[in-house]
RNA sequence: GGGCGAGUGGUGGAAUGGUAUACACGAAGGACUUAAAAUCCUUUGGCAGCAAUGUCGUAAGGGUUCGACUCCCUUCUCGCCCACCA
């Protein structure tokens, strides 16, 4: 009996594979085609890690089957090659991240080929490269012309250790309420920067709607639609002497039930409505707020504020409430002033309960259950002078429309999704494609794309927040369309900028002259399969859904969705259960796994160890056992011969192929795996297999283990030389014949009451009488039937039989 | 505080209204071996029983149904996301 030997079966394969490029997607090919995408990765470290074998292994054991059922398949792969990581390095060692990229590129692409994965390589495409993003800068100038890039004087998030600006979707809140950085954990802090932003809060309607019409989980559509935040509701106006305040409110059915204001200490009013008892505490709160950090403000649960002296007019009851303010209402969100109805609102009624304010229920609950305030939801008006009775909706619409007919309010949706904070003070990034042309500072675009990123002699960042780019002062000098002396925009873009659309490239990856056709675009787009990470959910994905919207806009792109279908994947944990981590040392090096057990036998583990989405602690012997599964296929090639006869193998063969073909369909790579191990039992117990059985067989586990398929296959066709149309991963999916499956006799169970006592041999589709009578006649049966009354008899055509009896 | 998801053997998991625990790991016993590894065979949800079998059992409680891990309600626990967002 032969050896298997997976090194040199992996190493003879792979490279006539990708030699050959086995895994061509063909542009305009007339069989129907299936974009497979899995997020690209960033190329940092040596080789591949875990995650990446979580991420990509399922996708590609799918695309694989799509290719044998006759699709034309593309399944791409490129590098998120900018970032913070290269750059720290190159801060340490003085190398040039682009030295250090390209050498990790070459590093994981090996790595990639290794575990098989059949990617088109001639479709390779890297953020950092110039031809690639000359393309990103001239995406972002669209922005730009259409006034959706905008540079804006704002409170931003400093990343006080890597030195720069960060968007409000890399700031995570720690249970104790500190704020920090997503990558690193850095403190961050409130700086106002000028900077550039996208304009997405534009976006979010078409946000919301394309929602529906694309096929996610709903976590990652309600998590999405969560991080929109719209709010409907109305802005109001209430006078205060001659000034008025605007406040923005989701509930103006309670108003009559407001008995104060609260407005942000930064608000532009607070200085003019303070009355001069009051402006000494006003003025020391709000130096207060003000050197409070977030973090601090967070922190302390306690409402604090202070009464300004001023009063303000309900436009409805024309009751004066007093003007508060209180760091707990955020200028940054609707108005920056809020009216405090405390009996529905539980913010408020701790204020008022704090401040010793009045509380006034105008809510009451549809019945006449008690309620104990605040009481939030909606209900029937009450104390509300001519809206008494009415419903909490019925009341929001008349009293809008009481608002806007008397011109003091108007309908107002607000979101939570900010601007994008487009810039970094970083030097491994795009360079912003603009410049400020003298003397007064206008911007201007740089025509001639790409700008390429220069090399600078220390990537330092600077605590100014400027960039690294800024002191290269003979780059930073340049001039204007008419001559005139300008300077480059120094700041970078972000990580994100690059994969916003990294998508469309492999599309059509060398285009000199667009970032892709549209003929490409338009057979292509938009991706069937979408893989990737849930840390992306309201990154990543919402970013390039907002790109590619408004790319569609403007007429670049063919649809308004780039992602017909979604999901995210889990993780893999270390042996411990715990996270993977260097401080712990629980890192395992699939390299290292593919190395003693084959690339076959871990791609095979990862997809038996359970569904795509969950996350798993790595378990050695699991690993083992596919290697073993892998061992056992390939000593069952000496029983292979023609023309063997054997109906159970037949029928074992086909149910199989059925079973794995659906569970494919569905992506349950886990189950597929067991499919095998049955057969593979199966096969053990057998003397000979049939040449046809074994044909079948080796093209159903070529996705999951290609290598060994490959190696099977070649020498059961007795292939001398390699052609590509030889290979086994571009031969038809097996088909399977359902009339082998049907059995002459089925075995059925017999429940009596709910409990199973007895299984009977039946015939496929036999008649209720004939099986009545076989059941009740049945011994087994009789014990629990006899002396009792059969109420009920129920018969499930080839399932099961259910007898009720009193 | 809000939103979403999940709870099944010692472990990873299977079953989406029809015989709960497929497949695999681990464990125990046995074969082979001087021995070990590897390999092979047997057993493996709890309780009672030599066994046939009975009985309980999918976080807890209730409901719908001839029949519920699966659908509905209540509670508990865990995970993830968001969070003074008016």
């Amino acid at each position: 009996m032969s050896q298997y030997n997976f090194k040199k079966t992996q190493d003879n394969w792979r490279d006539k594979w990708f030699d050959n490029n086995l895994y061509e997607a063909k542009d305009f090919s007339p069989k129907p085609k299936k974009y497979i995408l899995a997020e690209l990765p960033y190329p940092s470290g040596a080789q591949l890690h875990a995650g990446h074998i979580m991420r990509y292994t399922v996708p590609d054991v799918y695309s694989r089957y799509l290719r044998m059922k006759g699709f034309n398949v593309l399944f791409p792969m490129g590098w998120d090659a900018f970032g913070l990581p290269a750059e720290n390095y190159a801060i340490k060692t003085g190398v040039h991240p682009e030295v250090t990229t390209k050498k990790a590129i070459a590093a994981m692409k090996e790595s990639l080929k290794q575990i098989g994965y059949g990617i088109d390589w001639t479709r390779e495409v890297s953020s950092a490269d110039p031809e690639y993003y000359k393309w990103t800068q001239w995406l972002f100038l669209k922005f730009y012309e259409n006034g959706l890039a905008e540079l804006k004087e704002m409170p931003v998030w400093w990343d006080d250790v890597s030195k720069t600006v960060l968007a409000d979707e890399e700031i995570l809140t720690t249970k104790e309420g500190v704020k920090i950085s997503e990558r690193g954990g850095n403190p961050v802090i409130r700086r106002n920067l000028k900077q550039w932003v996208l304009k997405i809060p534009q976006y979010a309607e078409k946000l919301i709607a394309g929602l529906e019409t694309v096929d996610y989980p709903d976590a990652i559509k309600n998590a999405q639609m969560n991080w929109i935040g719209k709010s409907d509701g109305a802005n109001i106006d209430f006078k205060i002497d001659q000034q008025k305040v605007t406040v923005f409110t989701t509930r103006i059915d309670t108003i009559y039930g407001a008995t104060f204001l609260v407005l942000s200490p930064e608000h532009p009013l607070v200085d003019q409505i303070t009355s001069s008892e009051q402006s000494d505490i006003v003025k020391k709160y709000q130096a207060q707020a003000k050197n409070k950090s977030d973090m601090e403000r967070t922190e302390t649960k306690d409402k604090t504020g202070v009464f300004t002296g001023a009063y303000a007019e309900n436009p409805f009851s024309h009751e004066k409430l007093p003007v508060w303010i209180g760091d707990f209402v955020v200028m940054s969100y609707g108005t920056g002033a809020l009216m405090a109805v405390p009996a529905h609102d539980a913010r408020d009624f701790e204020f008022a309960t704090k401040f010793n304010l009045p509380i006034k229920q105008v809510i009451k609950p549809t019945d006449d259950t008690k309620v104990t305030l605040p009481y939030s939801e909606d209900g029937i008006l009450t104390s509300s002078d001519v809206f008494d009775n009415l419903t909490s909706s019925e009341a929001q619409q008349k009293m809008t429309e009481q608002a806007e007919n008397q011109s003091f309010g108007s309908k107002k949706t607000n979101y939570k999704m900010r601007d994008w904070i487009f810039s970094r003070q970083r030097y491994w990034g795009e360079p912003i494609p603009l410049i400020f042309v003298e003397p007064d500072g206008h911007t201007e675009e740089v025509l001639d794309l790409p700008v390429i990123l220069p090399s600078v002699p220390d990537y330092t960042p600077s605590s100014d927040a400027t960039s690294p780019l800024a002191r290269n002062t003979e780059w930073v000098s340049t001039k204007s369309k008419d001559g005139s002396p300008a300077k480059r925009e120094t700041n970078t873009m972000p990580n994100w900028a690059g994969s916003c659309w990294y998508f469309l490239r492999y599309l059509d990856p060398h285009n000199d002259k667009e970032f892709a056709s549209m003929d490409k675009l338009k057979y292509w787009m938009p991706v069937d399969r979408y893989f990737g990470g849930a840390e992306h959910t309201t990154m990543h994905l919402l970013y390039s859904r907002f790109w590619y919207q408004f790319f569609f806009d403007i007429g670049l792109v063919p649809n308004s969705e780039p992602y017909q279908w979604r999901l995210n994947g889990g993780l893999l944990l270390g042996p411990d259960g715990r996270k993977m981590s260097k401080s712990i040392g629980n890192v395992i090096d699939p390299m290292t796994i593919a190395e003693n057990y084959g690339a076959d036998a871990l791609r095979t583990f990862i997809c038996f160890i359970g569904p795509y989405t969950d996350t798993y602690p790595y378990n050695e012997n699991g690993v083992r056992s596919c290697w073993r599964l892998m061992k056992n296929i390939y000593e069952l090639k000496d029983k292979v011969t023609d023309g063997v006869e054997d109906t159970n193998v037949s029928k074992a063969y086909n149910k199989m192929v059925k079973n794995i073909t659906s569970m494919f369909e569905d992506l349950k790579m886990n189950t597929s795996v067991s499919e095998i191990m049955i057969f593979t039992n199966q096969l053990k117990d057998v003397e000979k297999i049939d040449s046809k059985v074994w044909n079948g067989f080796l093209r159903v586990l070529a996705p999951l283990a290609p290598f060994l398929a490959e190696e099977l296959w070649q020498e059961l066709n007795h292939y001398t030389e390699w052609k590509n149309e030889n290979s086994v991963h571009v031969q038809p999916w097996p088909e399977f014949d359902e009339k082998i499956l049907e059995n002459e006799t089925i075995t059925i169970a017999v429940q009596v009451n709910g409990k199973v006592r007895e299984q009977i041999e039946i015939t496929p589709n036999e008649s209720e009488d004939s099986v009545k009578q076989k059941v009740m006649l049945n011994e087994n049966v009789l014990k629990w039937t006899q002396f009792r009354e059969v109420v009920k008899f129920i018969y499930i055509p080839n399932k099961i039989v259910s007898i009720v009896t009193n």
